[in-house]
DNA sequence: CTTCCTTGTTTATGAGATAAACAAATGTAT
DNA sequence: ATACATTTGTTTATCTCATAAACAAGGAAG
């Protein structure tokens, strides 16, 4: 089970969001274990991550990991936190935009230099205190757009796993290279047996001819201005609308258009009520 | 390894490909084993996928099933392309954002009824005639829209992976709380000791207390309407560009403008020269 | 009948996580 | 200093899987 740190993750509660422990000078600590598993993970990838390889680094047994830390996917929280590491303070000028692109890049930044982060899986992962400033600083850029606060979070998840698809797919292409001799382009263009069977497809063969397979375009930047030109429509269309202010109807009271459903004629139920009956009454 | 069918792809390029094969009535048979395996994804997804379970489920041994596939990662191969299925005819009216979206949806549909095709990994699997379909379909949508041929293969791209992830997502919470005792909203809802740490961030809580958190959009078409609206956006922009003809300068023959590049004046290599001549001696 | 091929079974190996028991070292109280 | 408790690391053992290798039962061909 990919399953996070599933049972127990009171544990994980309390490893992230503790103070910092105590260093026993020569012999193991947490602090020195995440840090092996993150070079073992650095190096090698999630999958290859073992308590032997973390301990071998340290020069103690497997098992001797279990006495401070409770199991690997506790590990793997910490490790991710630890990874993410401090925001970092630059904000660049400008409106949400340049703002919520700028963190999309410092995420993956992160994602270059430790690649393995999008590995780690799972809907039951307890966030550390480094996980939760990135989020809290994509919130931050988001709020003040107009969006519903609904929205906000919405928007900030769609960016947020679009950067760690993007990653996860070049993980997982370098995780392949690793360990086989051959290389992912090498292993596609010895495919000549599967591209005999492409003559049916008259689209990809039309695209393959005219060379659309070959240079491709760069998915994260392609990808990117695209999920953000998207959310930039919403962004405008909710702007115009609350910004729109209509004079109530009965009373003259100015009326906030609200963004979803029929338009607003009056400022309030009573007003409403007040119109009905004048008009009935006429 | 999550490396595909990493070695001898070239077997299952045969599995794959090769016309339907004999059934002996009573014993295995690849067809056999294939839907099996099928069987016991769906069920319990594919991280529970054992060899042991397939063969039970057919009354035999987990060894006998090397008889007729060669491992484990082909077997997922070829699950996959069964799964995926017939690419059903229907074809909605409209232009490309309509058919693009029922693109979009039929596969999430499949992974509705399939969860475990997201969890499928990796860059070198080998893909059959079902989800070659499934491919030319999509971009037989976007390939008369103006886009150039690696911007075909891009947005298809972007699509594809947008419901992937959206539907990993969703498998990896399922399969959380299978074999679990709580829901994943209890899960959350018990972690108190966490969310005490987060007086700190200031826009977590203040969109908490504005119920950002509660009622979530969907995200599948939050996020779908904002890709296509991205893409979209793009489409317009070289249509605009491709539909745009001006004269030329010297000549004063229709010059059709590109996508890219420096604006063009003249409609020839040579009217540019007898443009600079003329300047010259003038 | 003998020999080979197909198909299924039994046995065995190796990787990994981690539980349980054990042992050494380090504290702490008297 | 002595006796007991706690911490920290090690050894052993167990369990789950994939899959290699050897074995066996039936059928087909000569």
């Amino acid at each position: 089970m990919r399953g996070a740190s599933g049972r127990d993750p009171e544990r994980s509660v309390e490893l992230l969001w503790a103070g910092a422990g105590r260093g026993n000078r020569a012999g193991l600590s947490l602090e020195r274990i995440v840090q092996a598993g993150v070079a073992v993970a650095d190096a090698e990838g999630l999958g290859d991550l073992t308590m032997q390889k973390v301990a071998d680094r340290l020069g103690f047994t497997a098992m001797s990991l279990y006495r401070h830390v409770p199991g690997r996917e506790h590990l793997i929280d910490l490790m991710y936190d630890h990874a993410i590491g401090a925001d970092p303070a630059p904000e660049p000028e400008g409106g949400w935009r340049p703002r919520l692109e700028a963190c999309a890049r410092r995420s993956w930044q992160r994602h270059q230099a430790h690649p393995w982060l999008a590995e780690v899986r799972g809907n039951r992962r307890v966030p550390g205190p480094n996980t939760m400033a990135v989020f809290e600083r994509m919130l931050s850029v988001l709020a003040d757009t107009g969006l519903r606060p609904n929205e906000v979070v919405a928007a900030a998840e769609l960016v947020g796993r679009f950067v760690d698809t993007q990653a996860l797919t070049l993980v997982e292409a370098a995780e392949e290279e690793r360990g086989s001799e051959v290389s992912n382009r090498e292993w596609w263009e010895a495919r000549d047996s599967l591209y005999a069977k492409f003559d049916r497809y008259p689209t990809v063969t039309a695209l393959w001819e005219a060379g659309g397979f070959d240079d491709p375009e760069d998915p994260f930047e392609f990808g990117l201005r695209r999920v953000l030109d998207g959310l930039e429509l919403l962004i405008r269309e909710r702007d115009e609308i609350s910004d729109e202010i209509t004079a109530c109807q009965m009373c003259g009271a100015p009326v906030r258009q609200t963004a979803a459903g029929r338009r607003r004629a009056y400022c309030s139920r009573a007003c409403q009520q007040r119109a009905y009956r004048r008009r009935r009454s006429s």
